[in-house]
Parts: C-alpha cells; sequence; structure tokens
DNA sequence: AAGTCGTGACATACTAGTATCTCTGTGTGG
DNA sequence: CCACACAGAGATACTAGTATGTCACGACTT
C-alpha cells in the first residue's frame, strides 16, 4: 500500500472505497482503459458521490485513474515514458544497495541471503510465482539492511509496485523463475565475496530480463497501453 | 511541479487553490505546523468548502499537508526519514546518470557544459541564488541529455523539489554558492573527459554537502521537523 | 484540591441537489 | 453527398447544508 500523507486511525468512507479500487485495479479486474464513473461507484457501495470522488482523485494521484474534467474518468493505461522512468529509478537504486551491501557483507549476510535462496528454490520447484515473488522482495530488504539504507528497500517497494500490475498481465512468469533465481544466486555469490562491480553488473543483467518482459507485454497488449 | 495524473486543458477551482497554497508553502509563507481550515481558506477564494477539500487532499498526497481527520489540517513538518529517502534516491539517480553521460560525452557536450559554467560564475559573482538555482537544474538537464536519459531529469527535478522547501530556510546559501560552483566545474571536467568513476566520486561529495546544509537546519529549527 | 464527566465550539466527513462542460448524433442547408 | 449547427444525454465541478467526531474548559463529585 502507498503512504497517503494522513492519519490512519479511523476509517473513513474514502478509505473503503479507496482501497476497494486499488485493489481491483491492482488485480486488473478494472483494466486499463476501462470507464468508470462517481455514480456508479457510489451506488455500488452506497454512498454519495462526495466520497468516491475523493477516492478517485487519490487513485488519480497514484497515477492509477485517469480524471478527464467533466467528460469521464476510466483507469489509466501503461505509460511507456512512466515506466522507463520506473525502471531506471530502481536500477539506479538498486545498484546503490547492491554495491553498498557488498561493501558491508558479513557472514551474517551470507547466511541470511542463502537461508532465503533456499526458500526461493522451493518456490520455483513448487510453481509459485506468489511465493516467489514475496521471497524476491524478502531478498531485497536483506540487501537493504546490509548496505544500512533500510529505508531504500521502500522506495524499491513502490517501484516494484509500480510495474506490478503491469506484470500480473504477463504469460508467462512461471517459465522466467528459473532465470531469475540463477540470477539472484549469482549477485548473493557476489555481495557475499564483497565483489561490488561484479554484483551490480550481474544487477543490471536481472533487471534487464524484465525489461524484455515487459516488451513482451507492449506487444502482446497495446491496447492497455498509452499512444 | 508534481505531475499530477489529469488532464490540465481546463482550469478548475480546485487547480487554483491547489497551486496558490502549493507555491505559499513551499516559498514558506505558510509554515511548517501552522494550522489551515477548509472554512478559513474557502472564505479567503470565494469558493466554497469542497474544491478547497479537494486541494487539501492533493496536498495531502504530495507529503505537503497532514489531515488529521475531524480534527485539524496543517502544514506537514519534515521528516528526516522521507528527506534521507529523497536524497538516497537522488545521489543512486545522480550516479547512474553521471556514469552514462561520462561514457557517452562529447564534444558538444563539454561546449554545454563550459556555456553553462560560465553563466554560472555570473551568478555567483552576481551573488544571486536564485539564478544559481535554475542553472543547476539546467546543469543536470544536459547531463540527463547526454546520458541520452532525459526522463531522469524529471526524477531529479522531483526530487530536488523535495528538498527546496527545506533549502529555503537555509540561513547562507549565498556564501555556500562558491564552493557548489567548484564542483560543478570539476565534476564538468570530468565528464568530458570521459572520466565516469571520477565524475561520480565528485558527485557525491557534491551531494554530501547539502546533507551538511540539511543538518544545520534541523539543529537551527527542530520545531520544524516531526518528532 | 484533584479527578471525572458533560457540554459546547469547531473541525472535518458526508449528503443532496444544481451548474456547467463535453461529446454524440441527427437534421438541415449547401 | 458532405459539412456544419444544434440539441440532448451524461459526465464531472461546485454549492449549501447536515452529521459526526475531537478537544478544551468548566462544573460537579469525591
Amino acid at each position: 500500500m502507498p503512504a497517503a500523507a494522513r492519519t490512519k486511525e479511523r476509517k473513513t468512507s474514502v478509505d473503503v472505497v479507496f482501497e476497494t479500487l486499488y485493489s481491483a485495479i491492482n488485480n486488473l479486474e478494472m483494466l486499463p482503459g476501462d470507464k468508470i464513473s462517481e455514480a456508479e461507484i457510489a451506488a455500488q457501495f452506497g454512498v454519495s458521490r462526495q466520497p468516491v470522488r475523493d477516492a478517485f482523485s487519490r487513485l488519480a494521484n497514484l497515477g492509477l485513474l485517469l480524471i478527464q474534467p467533466q467528460k469521464a474518468t476510466e483507469v489509466k493505461r501503461f505509460s511507456r515514458r512512466e515506466i522507463a522512468k520506473s525502471r531506471f529509478v530502481r536500477m539506479s537504486v538498486e545498484s546503490e544497495v547492491t554495491r553498498r551491501a557488498a561493501q558491508n557483507a558479513t557472514a551474517a549476510t551470507k547466511a541470511a541471503l542463502d537461508a532465503n535462496l533456499a526458500q526461493q528454490t522451493l518456490a520455483v520447484e513448487a510453481g509459485s510465482y506468489e511465493k516467489f515473488g514475496k521471497l524476491d522482495y524478502a531478498f531485497h530488504n536483506i540487501l537493504c539492511k546490509t548496505a544500512k539504507v533500510d529505508f531504500a528497500f521502500e522506495l524499491i517497494s513502490a517501484e516494484k509496485a509500480n510495474v506490478d500490475r503491469l506484470c500480473m498481465l504477463s504469460l508467462s512468469k512461471e517459465d522466467r523463475m528459473p532465470e531469475l533465481l540463477d540470477d539472484h544466486k549469482k549477485i548473493a555469490e557476489r555481495v557475499s565475496a564483497g565483489d561490488a562491480e561484479g554484483a551490480v553488473a550481474i544487477g543490471r543483467i536481472h533487471l534487464a530480463r524484465l525489461d524484455a518482459t515487459i516488451d513482451a507485454i507492449f506487444k502482446d497488449k497495446p491496447d492497455y497501453f498509452e499512444p
């Protein structure tokens, strides 16, 4: 979940609408380009239009909705430029994290990475992309902690979330798990060995694979992208 | 300006309120911790409370306002953690941009950088921090274009904006211009020479100076920071 | 005298209804 | 047959008023 800058002690109608739509969009229950109307959603939730409007506004700020004033509101299509930006941030931040992690790596780091990789192997054998994805997050969290920049994990999570909706469209994500796991193993090995530049180099290859996946999705479903 | 995900062809009341408050907050006409009320702002702009509410919501999403439901709304204080995140992103992205710029540098790059530096020198002699700041932006834009990642400039701009409000509090920003200019000259020289790692190393020193400034502000005005 | 409870002022959350803008489709004039 | 104008449908933008939650202050109780 993204961090909205508000206290969350109480749960308002806006929150309910927002959270429901947020996950519906990210789970592709609502597809890019789908038109939605304030009145329709309001009726569905049994509230007036205003809270729906507020929720729409928040979703638009997160880049999930496109509000066309006095015309219509639709689920935002993917923007190749936004994706490129997101990918560049992630590459930059992960390179920096990996570099620092390699410089600070200890025996404990190696142990934590190896334990995570063992679980990743199990997930691949079980063919569970969901499990694998969670362990992938944890893998990066270990690197962030080793690099002593825990907050960087929030950044990586946010950027990952930006493309997660896109990746849900991928046809063959299960097939790619073995090579991703292999990358992780190599990165862990270099980091544990304190070889910063080597680890970064593999990290770049690792992220480039995702670029290929994204290109494949673009060719498969051009309608889901902005012109 | 941050990119709100909405078409901007028409200018609504919400836009007017939003933009006015946005610059008031960034120019420190409204200070961190200041309480503001929907009704008050609505009266001031001669509109009803709803557009003000929408504008508040957008500002809260950008991290400039803290909405405490059914209690109060105030200008958000600075968060040391958020600042650290912002700084880390900028350091990571700029390192990557600088590295690629050095690899792609041509004679035209050198010419563009030198021209920019000549103007920066004039700005420093004139003691104009505002002019210097604008040229600083342009300097980074040249690097992004050389690195062939123009979109990275949007990222850097966004991160810079995140701390610009904070830097407005700095007491001695004019005094620091000469050393910042000196950094820029060294970075330009290394980039033009194609020395990627050398340029990145100076870039790190350059950004670290800003960290020192931020620490000084924190000691000077602790009330403007979150606990 | 100290603690607790109630009340009132004031903040945001929400509802309902009106105004205004944009697109679309149709009919008419050239 | 094509182009333009106009009207209607439907969407969001805005207004005004009501509901509800929070805090502070003062009176009452112990």
